[in-house]
Parts: structure tokens; C-alpha cells; sequence
DNA sequence: TAAGAAAATCGACCCGGGTCGATTTTGTCT
DNA sequence: AGACAAAATCGACCCGGGTCGATTTTCTTA
């Protein structure tokens, strides 16, 4: 019989993750104690960090969880024949649904995932980053294999464009300079028209109308 | 004698702010609690709190004094008639230099400037975002007027672009994907220049001589 | 199955951020 | 000057995250 030991431990590490479940969704992660979490969980406080090593690192697992789910359901309503632009929207869309509908959550986990608290770049934050990626190059070497994205630009560049962006947005619902999802959204939007479309003046725009001041 | 108390409490405060400055620069900003300070201010410890109302106030309260100094750097060196995308780059360059002179103090800055802990918008790491704007805006518009940019794109989300492509940059740099100073100018190179042209492909560049899959 | 090693558990404890309420200082009014 | 109110100060305390080391449980092997 092997492993009895590591099914027990794994038993154990799943009423933790249980107990943060129900506790941080109810009561939320600041007034959830690790105290509380042993309690629940059914066993000793300082058990608990033989599972895992910060508190934070709890709030990560319990957040991978609940991505999951996002995750699932954005490649499941992706059409890969629509336009780039749409998709990315799409994407990052209903990732904005899930921030905006569990904001404490959501505040927690964007910071987490763009500015680590650890410096240690083996921590489970790293991975939220990762995800994202994998999720994205696809749709973007698609994109530019279709014509619809510039071919001499790196992919992890290009990626980070719009990641960025996305970064920004957030950033400033965040800060209250957004606030519906509709602000949100709408400027997701603006800001990937103009990634796409770029800021210097085109010929034929109408901005192009005005003297030029040297 | 109007004011005894006033000029009191002014001095008090600034002490708090010099034992801050001294003291996190010298042993770290975590490794520094409160009663250090108040020690080192000459005061009890709760007096710290009529002052400040968490420890995270006094460190942004010693960020502002430090980007002082930046930002008259950046202002002085900035030459107006240079094209946007150089004047961007001696911007922000001035404060990637800071950051990554020093880590720890730029990591919690950037962290609390892009997402900052308390939802109270009228905290001060809401004023280090404002003061970006100003800092920004101003080059914007004279771009703008000289049509160095587009004219039919809010103010708003341009600077938001270049602020999240800024944002991406830093982040990147946190979580160990760029390294050196180099690593990190030449993204923000990059991204910037990416933003002026747009992503999308335009006639004439390289990238349309290969076939379009549809 | 008995002995000893390795892993797991947990209560007691440390530490630092933050609060409370009693006490002292300062300013005001007569 | 003296009495009174308002503001400032601070030591003692609370609370929660995280650690330590003694104790218990499990696994190994002979």
C-alpha cells in the first residue's frame, strides 16, 4: 500500500483549501485568521504551515482554484474566426467580470499577479503570469498569421502590449478613475483600437487636417 | 503668538520623517518597525499614530520627498523640441533609474502607486498617480500640437497607454522576466515605439509580403 | 512485531502593527 | 493668575501572522 502518508497529507491539504473556500468567501481574507482556517480545517495552527508557507500563499491556491473556472469558460466561448481585436476583449472580458464581481478578491490577486510581494521568483504568483501568457500566444500567433497582426514584431512583446493595457485599466478601476464595468470596458477597448491602429497620425486621419507646428 | 502648537506639531512630524529616512535607508523598510522610529523621533510610540495613520503613510510620505528630487531631475533635463517618443523614454528612463537603484523601496512604490492597498481614494498614493498626469500631460499636448500624435484620441487614454505600457515594463522587471537596466530600457523602447505605429500591419512594412491565411 | 528513524502535529511563544484610555500639556477665557 | 476645555502624549494592551521545540504518528527493516 503505498503512500498512505501522502493521501492523508493530501486529504489535509485539501480541508485547508476547503476551509479558505467557505471562510474567505464568507467573512472575506482579512478577518479569516489562520487561527480560524486550523479550526475549520480541523487541525493545529502551526500545521497549517507545514502545508503552506504564508497566508498569501493560501489566498494564491484558493485564487488558482477560482481561475480555473474563468479560464475554462474563456476558451470555451472564444470563436478563433473573429477578428483579433474582439477576441482579445473577450478574453480579458471575462476577466474583468470576475474582478469586478468579487473585488476584494480581485483587487488582491491583479496585485499579486503584476507586483509580487515575494521577490522569490519560484512563488505560485508567478504562475498567474504564466497562465496568462499561455492563453494569449495562441490567439496572437494566429492573429499575425492571418494578416491581421504586424509579423516583425516578437510575440512576447506584442503580448505585453496588450497586457499592459489591460494593466492599466485595472489599475485605474482600482483607483476609482473607473468605475462601471461599462467605464472598464469601454476603455479596454479604446486603449487596443490604439494599440492596433497606433498613435502617431496616419495619412487620411482626420487629425492630420490641423497646421503642423514645428 | 499665533500657532506655538502648530509649528510644534510640524517639527514633530518632520522628525518622524528624517528618523524614517534614516532608517530605512539604512535597515530596510521592513526590518524598521514603529517603535524604531519612535525612538528614534524622540517620542512614544502611539504619538507616531496622531500622525501618521499606518505605517504604510509614512513610507509613501517618504517616497514623495524622494521623487522630489527626481522629478526636478526629469523636468530639468527634458528638452521640448526633441520628437515624443525620446522625451517619453528620458522620462520615465529617470524614474526606471530610481527603481532600480533601489529595489525594495521601488518595488512597494510602484506596487502602491499602480495598486494601492487601501480602496480610500483620498490616500496619498492616489496623489503619486496625479502626479504622473501632470508630469504627462504637458508633453501629450505640445506632441499633439506639433502632430507628432494623433489628434482624435483623448488625452486620457493616450496617457493611460503610455502609463500601462510604463506599468508592463516595471512589472515585467518585479518578477525577474527583464534583468538589467538594459533589459528593461530597450522593452520600453520597444513598447513605446510599437504604441506610435500600432500593431496592426500597414502597407509598405515587410511583414505583408507573406500570404494571408484567412 | 519490536526498535529506531523520519515525518507530521501542535501548544506556547515571539514580534510588530495598531488601539485605548488615563494622564499631561497647551491654549483660552474671566 | 486660575479654572476649564481641547489637544497631545504615551504605556499597556490586543490581535494576528509566523516560529520553535517537544511530542506523537507513521514508515522501515530486521
Amino acid at each position: 500500500m503505498a503512500g498512505k502518508r501522502e493521501r492523508h497529507k493530501e486529504r489535509t491539504r485539501q480541508a485547508i483549501l476547503d476551509a479558505a473556500l467557505r471562510l474567505f468567501g464568507q467573512r472575506g481574507y482579512e478577518r479569516t485568521s489562520i487561527t480560524d482556517l486550523a479550526q475549520a480545517a480541523g487541525i493545529g495552527k502551526a500545521t497549517v504551515y507545514s502545508y503552506f508557507r504564508t497566508k498569501g500563499e493560501i489566498f494564491l491556491a484558493f485564487c488558482e482554484a477560482q481561475l480555473e473556472t474563468v479560464r475554462a469558460a474563456i476558451v470555451e466561448t472564444d470563436v478563433p474566426t473573429m477578428p483579433i481585436l474582439d477576441r482579445l476583449l473577450s478574453v480579458y472580458g471575462r476577466d474583468l467580470d470576475f474582478l469586478l464581481d468579487n473585488p476584494e478578491i480581485g483587487r488582491m490577486l491583479t496585485r499579486e499577479t503584476f507586483f509580487p510581494g515575494d521577490p522569490d521568483p519560484r512563488t505560485p504568483s508567478r504562475r498567474l503570469g504564466e497562465r496568462y501568457i499561455a492563453l494569449l500566444a495562441p490567439l496572437l500567433l494566429q492573429a499575425q498569421a492571418r494578416g491581421q497582426l504586424r509579423r516583425d514584431v516578437e510575440l512576447t512583446l506584442m503580448l505585453g502590449h496588450f497586457y499592459g493595457l489591460y494593466c492599466m485599466v485595472v489599475s485605474a478601476w482600482f483607483t476609482g478613475r473607473l468605475i462601471t464595468r461599462d467605464d472598464v470596458f469601454m476603455a479596454l477597448e479604446a486603449l487596443f483600437e490604439q494599440a492596433l491602429q497606433g498613435l502617431a497620425p496616419r495619412a487620411g486621419t482626420d487629425n492630420s487636417i490641423l497646421p503642423q507646428i514645428p
